[in-house]
RNA sequence: GCCUGUAUGGCGAAAUUGGUAGACGCGAUAGACUCAAAAUCUAUUUUUCGAUGAGGAAGUUCCAGUUCAAGUCUGGAUACAGGCACCA
């Protein structure tokens, strides 16, 4: 065994002293960033997952590097959240000391993977150098009129006094103390994102993004087109908007539901005559979640609301109205017209409460179930006989003439809620006064900085912490200079890591986010890594955040992203999720300690696709660890010879084209796969050459970064490996003289034989017909059929 | 529930995208070296019939289908995972 901690130690201190990763512009040079999600500094540590993930983005830029670009891969701290605060309450501890010490280890860990990161351009989203322009680019959404305050509903857990997540309220419980939740109406800062719906559908087409990935983001967005329609209510000149994506059915509506915040509710809360009931059921819906509202496979739950009616608009029939939580206020304009007969949820709601069914649509039976395919129109006068496509913009055309309706399109994408009612967030730069209203902060005044106090308890009525904090609330308004207030809520998490990969390209500016220069030569991020749960909300703000700057003049892309990729997550080896709870967390430290951290990159790389989550298993990291060993002991079989040794010429070849393309496709499991076989080749020789191996250290040196550059010294093979180009290949010399061609006889192997590479078809198909076992097959058969595939197989079919 | 994925030996997995299923690694078994063990090396290792041979049969979650040929394509089912807007 070689002594793998003096070597890695020695390489690392020698990186750092160097500051060989270090990275600056350079015109000269092609560049690629590489960009990986930057962690929330926990204070547990590091895990094997990011393990993975930091060697998989280390991989990649030191091929890069290889390959003659010039390399940006930078690493920051997403440091504001629940949890430091959390540590901060319970300890009474400033929480920047907490970010501090567990950002120190989490460097000390990433240092010690031999990561080839420029920690020159480290940074903290909660540095007050950096989040004092978070607050900066918040004006400029604040001053295109992208930032407005409305009331918005959260989850609340009266006994933490804490907003929570839907996850964190699931049940209607408090992840936290157990009590029940219930919701709160706060007055929020709203960023208006879905004017951007549109503009973020249409960036995809500028990206590379995995298919999934982009998916996600297209069904987040939600797009769909269809009309809004106005329901008269009877004996009142009001209205009930709804969209529907199917205004062509409007014959069959019956009933109308609408969702329990839904404002008339409240504004004829006079004239309805069980609004008790009505109330009531508004309180059982604070208490559960959007995602058990909307189950399907819970018994729907209604109040009928008496003395509302509405009125169809093209049959003139009275509508009942029903109060229902699987209807959502966040969604369309809060109420639905249901077409019980084309429309499975209607159909059970129908069917439960005894409302009649009209079908208008041809087809199905429904006596028995909802028809949702297409058919012609029927019971519905001068739709009757049109197809679905005629019939909605037939309807579309009748709604606009009567001005009762339009042609509308649609977004699940909602506006961005900016505020959190928490203490170690950014402030949001805003004041109120009483005379003046809300007052952006002037830009020279910024940061606003969070206090520093020894109480961050949070406050009785929903307010941040920082409410509690008078020389913070208490300030002069930057407009009329009279006494104001402070706004006490802070950013989402959401907000540090909307900017992020544009601070790494000028981390030091201190005028603006980052240089046009800079922003120019780094340009988009080249290569995005990140997990899939961050597919959707991340990076639409992002996104979003990025397409607004480049709007405002203020970087040079559009799309921040030019490809984003997805990887899996390290289990535990029984496929569980790795949690502290569950005591089955694998420290990366204890594996470097005793197998180091070229073996526990390698094995991480090796341990299967990239983009799957793979169960931990430490028998497989000891294997890694003995093939490092063995290509190490490949020393003594070293000559003084150069030149590849001719019977490793077209392996070699192979080799480097495999792992070539393998790394560029993010195959890392193949590409160790590709590189033991070539050991495995070498070890049967007697002898190797110094090409032989200054090859295979070099393919081996973005996954064990140390061992090889070790070799590479010691053995006097060539230049460092950190500034030595890529191998290169012969394609021609990737090719064999012969292989072994397979026969079938209908379908089935009969037969293989050694055939010359460049054999014809016909010299293919006599060969195959030779073979002894192939005669049994087809001897006094009648050939229907011979399929010949160059250079793989020979079928014949015979009956 | 809805959206998106995934499913291959005892285990982690591979399969040039319709062309030899199981490369590579782990584990296991047997052997070499050793007083012995560890380490290392060699051989075998999907199941089954056959003699440990030649060879045959079955086999990629399940049920159908397309094709000369299906892990790969189509339809349906099941199970698991991620996301569902204040966890990060």
């Amino acid at each position: 065994m070689y002594n793998f901690r003096a070597i890695e130690k020695k390489w690392q201190n020698y990186w750092d002293e160097k500051g060989t990763f270090n990275v600056s512009v350079d015109d000269s040079k092609k560049k690629f960033y590489m960009l990986v999600e930057f962690p929330y500094p926990s204070g547990t540590g590091l895990h094997v997952g990011h393990a993975r993930v930091y060697s998989a983005s280390d991989v990649q830029a030191r091929f890069r590097r290889a390959m003659g670009y010039n390399v940006l891969f930078p690493m920051g701290w997403d440091a504001f959240g629940a949890p430091a605060e959390q540590y901060a309450i319970k300890n009474h501890v400033y929480p920047a000391l907490v970010v501090k010490e567990n950002s120190r280890v989490f460097k000390e860990q990433m240092k010690s993977l031999g990561l080839s990161i420029d920690w020159s351009r480290e940074f903290s989203t909660t540095d007050p150098e950096y989040y004092k322009l978070t607050q900066w680019q918040f004006l400029q959404f604040y001053k295109a009129g992208l930032a407005y305050k409305s009331y918005k509903e959260i989850n609340w857990c009266p006994k933490c006094k804490m907003g929570l997540s839907n996850e964190d309220a699931q049940g209607g419980v408090c992840e936290r103390c157990g009590s029940p939740t219930t919701k709160k109406l706060k007055n929020q800062w709203v960023l208006r994102m879905s004017d951007y719906a549109d503009k973020l559908l249409d960036g995809l087409d500028d990206t590379l993004f995995l298919d999934k990935v982009k998916t996600a983001q297209i069904n987040w967005i939600g797009k769909s087109v269809g009309a809004s329609v106005s329901f008269k209510l009877a004996d009142c000149d009001d209205f009930i908007e709804v969209f529907t994506t199917r205004p062509d059915t409007l014959y069959g509506v019956t009933f109308m539901v609408i969702s329990p915040e839904h404002e008339f509710l409240s504004k004829y809360k006079d004239r309805i005559s069980n609004i008790d009931e009505v109330t009531k059921y508004q309180e059982s819906a604070k208490r559960k979640s959007e995602i058990e509202r909307t189950d399907n496979t819970k018994e729907k739950t209604s109040v009928l609301v008496k003395g509302l009616e509405a009125i169809n608009p093209v049959t003139g029939d009275l509508l009942p109205i029903w109060v229902a939580d699987y209807v959502l206020a966040s969604y369309g304009t809060g109420a639905i017209m249901a077409v019980p007969a084309h429309d499975e949820r209607d159909y059970a709601f129908a069917r439960k409460f005894s409302i009649p069914i009209v079908p208008v649509i041809d087809g199905g039976d429904i006596d028995k179930e909802a028809y949702v395919l297409d058919g012609v129109h029927i019971n519905s006068d001068f739709l009757n006989g049109l197809n679905k496509d005629d019939a909605i913009s037939k309807m579309i055309d009748f709604l606009e003439s009567k001005g009762i309706g339009h042609k509308q399109v649609n977004y699940r994408l909602q506006d961005w809620i900016f505020s959190r009612q928490r203490f170690w967030g950014e402030p949001i730069p805003m004041v109120y006064c009483d005379s003046c209203g809300w007052v952006p902060v002037d830009e020279a005044d910024l940061p606003i900085v969070l206090p520093v106090v020894e109480s961050y308890e949070p406050t009785d009525n929903g307010e941040s912490p920082l409410a509690n904090i008078e020389e913070f609330v208490n300030c002069k308004c930057p407009k009329c200079g009279g006494s104001a207030k402070r706004e006490t809520d802070t950013m989402p998490n959401w907000a540090g890591s909307s900017w992020y990969w544009l601070r790494y390209m000028d981390p030091h500016n201190s005028n603006e986010i980052a240089s046009m220069d800079a922003m120019k030569y780094w340009g988009q991020v080249d290569l995005y890594d990140g997990g899939m749960e961050h597919a959707t909300r991340h990076l639409l703000y992002a996104r979003f955040w990025n397409i607004f700057l480049h709007e405002q003049g203020l970087v040079p892309y559009s799309e921040p992203f030019l490809k984003r990729i997805a990887h899996g997550m390290i289990l535990a080896s029984n496929g569980e999720k790795m949690s502290k709870s569950k005591g089955n967390v694998v420290n990366p430290n204890d594996m470097i300690n005793e197998y180091g951290a070229d073996a526990l990159r390698t094995y991480e790389m090796f341990i299967g696709d990239y983009s799957k989550d793979a169960s931990w298993n430490e028998l497989g990291l000891k294997g890694c660890s003995k093939f490092l060993d063995r290509v190490w002991r490949l020393q003594s079989r070293l000559s003084d010879n150069l030149g590849y040794t001719d019977s490793l010429e077209i392996i070699i070849n192979q080799t480097i084209k495999k792992v070539t393309n393998d790394i560029s496709n993010l195959d890392y499991n193949t590409a160790v796969s590709a590189l033991m076989i070539l050991l495995n080749e070498m070890e049967k020789l007697d002898s190797i050459t110094r090409s032989d191996y200054r090859v295979l250290i070099q393919l081996l040196n973005p996954f064990a970064p140390h061992i090889t550059e070790e070799i590479n010294s010691v053995c006097g093979l060539g230049e460092e490996l950190s500034a030595s180009a890529w191998p290169v290949y012969d394609e021609d010399k990737t090719v064999s003289l012969s292989y072994e061609m397979v026969v079938q006889v209908n379908g089935k192997i009969r037969g293989k034989i050694v055939v010359a590479t460049d054999a014809s078809n016909d010299e293919m198909l006599k060969l195959a017909y030779d073979i002894p076992n192939v005669k049994v097959f087809t001897d006094g058969k009648e050939v229907v059929k011979e399929v010949v595939v160059p250079k793989k197989l020979v079928n014949i079919v015979v009956k």
